[in-house]
DNA sequence: TTTATTTTAGAGTGGTCGTTCTAAAACCTT
DNA sequence: AAGGTTTTAGAACGACCACTCTAAAATAAA
């Protein structure tokens, strides 16, 4: 019977996914990986079986543990909604996790990297902006039914006009400008839907 | 005497904004770079220094003739003003010149891809946005005077506000998300600023 | 035409890339 | 404990990276 492997996948996935948020696909060798996951270059191969694919896992295992969670804690079932939906914009670029600030988010950073450019990787990519889309559109359906958005507003629209804020309050925090301006831009656009 | 240098400057760094812009900073290669401008790698180096010196000033090239060329068209007299403000927007993803279509913009490309790891090119980028954000700023005070937007808009921020969509919209538009959509944010936008 | 100077082409540098290979170590069943 | 199988570590692979070097070609003054 065969030996069993030595690592658990989800500690291995989470360990990429720092390298790669920290540096993005391209400025990640594998050196970097393996001094990250402590595997040798086999073990990984063996696993994942190519650098195209290992980042096309951690992405997705990104978009399901980190945004994931947020979409949980902002956008589910949060009271009021559009609260909420102000929060998970904000939290985009503040309140981030210690161990991941200054890192922006691998989703968009990797959108904006990579682009169409890569077709499984892009699917990928696709999948993750929809799912944010789709979440932040049902919050504000449920800010409108609780009276807190005018109801003939276009909650579509509104979503993904939101969601297309997102990379450029990443770019802006990258390039240091002040947080504090950029909640104010985020909520006078929040309040233009009023 | 000297032998004289058998290229024109200009030219070699609209040849080099094309590949850079096409292919980004990382992917592209000296040997792309020797191709699309016919010189070879000494030359290039006895006139830039590094790749990166390179880079910087195709960028800052690029912000001087690309994008100067926009504000110039319509954020400088365009008449109304808020047109133009729109036109501007527009621009960053349709009605792009065909040479250059689906390149998105080097600009927030870079800022993407490099953000603030290299210093150099860092600054560069700041400026680059700094000068779009002005633009847009006083293109929309313009817009005020002539009663377009009422007398109470805080003009700073909607203008930060406008130019925090650009690469979202860029984003968007490379993943192939439909223009009459992303038109119709953009005009929803702005209506929303009146 | 000669001479001084610069630009040029392109081979060559050491280093790093993603990936593969190999053989020893580790494990589970019998 | 022995045998069968897999995982592992780490060396090794060819390719390509940014960059440098060299010597020939090109130029313009004398």
């Amino acid at each position: 019977m065969p030996r069993s492997k030595s690592f658990d996948e989800s500690i291995v996935l989470s360990q990429m996914m720092n390298v790669f948020w920290k540096q993005g696909y391209d400025a990640t060798s594998m050196r970097h990986v393996e001094k990250a996951t402590k595997l040798s270059a086999g073990s990984i191969y063996n696993e994942f079986g190519s650098k195209q694919k290992l980042f096309n896992r951690t992405l997705a295992f990104y978009i399901k543990t980190i945004i994931g969670q947020r979409i949980n804690s902002y956008l589910q079932d949060y009271k009021p909604a559009l609260e909420g939906v102000r929060l998970f914009i904000l939290t985009t670029f503040i309140d981030v996790p210690k161990e991941y600030l200054g890192q922006s988010c691998l989703l968009v950073n990797t959108a904006a990297e990579l682009g169409q450019s890569d077709k499984l990787i892009g699917a990928t990519i696709k999948r993750g902006l929809k799912e944010i889309d789709r979440a932040l559109v049902s919050a504000l359906e449920q800010a409108k039914n609780d009276k807190d958005l005018p109801a003939n507003l276009d909650c579509q629209l509104a979503g993904m006009q939101l969601s297309l804020m997102l990379p450029g309050l990443l770019i802006a925090s990258k390039n240091k400008v002040n947080p504090n301006q950029l909640t104010r831009i985020v909520d006078s656009s929040i309040e233009q839907l009023m």
